[in-house]
DNA sequence: ACAGAGATGTTATAATATAACATTCAATAT
DNA sequence: ATATTGAATGTTATATTATAACATCTCTGT
């Protein structure tokens, strides 16, 4: 990868980051073509593979978006929360649910090697903002 | 819902289930268009939203795929193994799992409505296949 | 038969993603 | 220094997935 990749791949996240919700590749291609007028999906989505793989960001798979990693750090199968009301995600970790979660797969022999952990619900904020109204 | 729904949702349930493999709503569409030539995507689609409301379908997040529900009855968070190798899905379920998730996303007051647990890796078959090879 | 409601059909298009190939860059050997 | 080369990137085009919007049909109750 060289130095040239190395910027494209900071620039997507650091617009994933100046953001705290969810964004689609092609939402952060529009915030980085004000400064790179050409800029083409292709590069975005390699970009975001990058980061995915280097556990900078993640994928929200029910979403087909993108959101900047919150613990940085490599790590897969965070458990990712996404809130139905306001959009944020919260992440979580929990290697006990991993153990669970591979045993149960693992019954028929299965061996896991990628998770993908999603919860839709309301978050605590609109939780209580909507006891409030 | 009337009967011809109820067709529809019944003829794309029948495609679904003699194929053991996810499939795509296009998929779908193609196989079907051999019976109704002039079929459209939205019609496929919402029969497919429909069956998955009902629980005799689950939507693979993770591949945009569906496939029919292989344990009847009405239940979410099924946990979904797809294998990298065949494609084939199995389907578990785990209300520990569940429950441990839940209180995992609530620790911030999160309260969940739908998850998403989709695991990739190796089934069992061919796990042992490529063990003789 | 007729009206109304809800489901479906139909057309068009939006949003997401990638294939395929050209170009550039940087590292290395000569 | 410069030619070579291999990987990353840029670029064009297109494939794939999904839905908006509106027309039409079908069933139900009267």
């Amino acid at each position: 990868m060289s130095e040239r990749g190395q910027r494209m791949q900071a620039q997507v996240l650091a617009v994933l980051r100046s953001r705290r919700l969810p964004m689609s590749a092609y939402e952060v291609l529009r915030c980085l073509r004000e400064e790179h007028p050409r800029l083409a999906p292709p590069t975005i989505y390699r970009a975001l593979a990058a980061l995915t793989e280097r556990g900078k960001a993640h994928r929200l798979e029910s979403l087909n978006a993108f959101v900047a990693c919150q613990r940085d750090g490599h790590h897969d199968a965070s458990i990712l929360s996404i809130c139905t009301d306001c959009g944020a995600v919260e992440e979580n970790l929990s290697t006990d649910l991993l153990t669970t979660l591979s045993s149960i797969a693992g019954k028929s022999g299965f061996s896991p090697t990628r998770h993908v952990i999603e919860v839709h619900g309301q978050c605590g904020i609109c939780g209580s903002a909507e006891g409030q109204a």
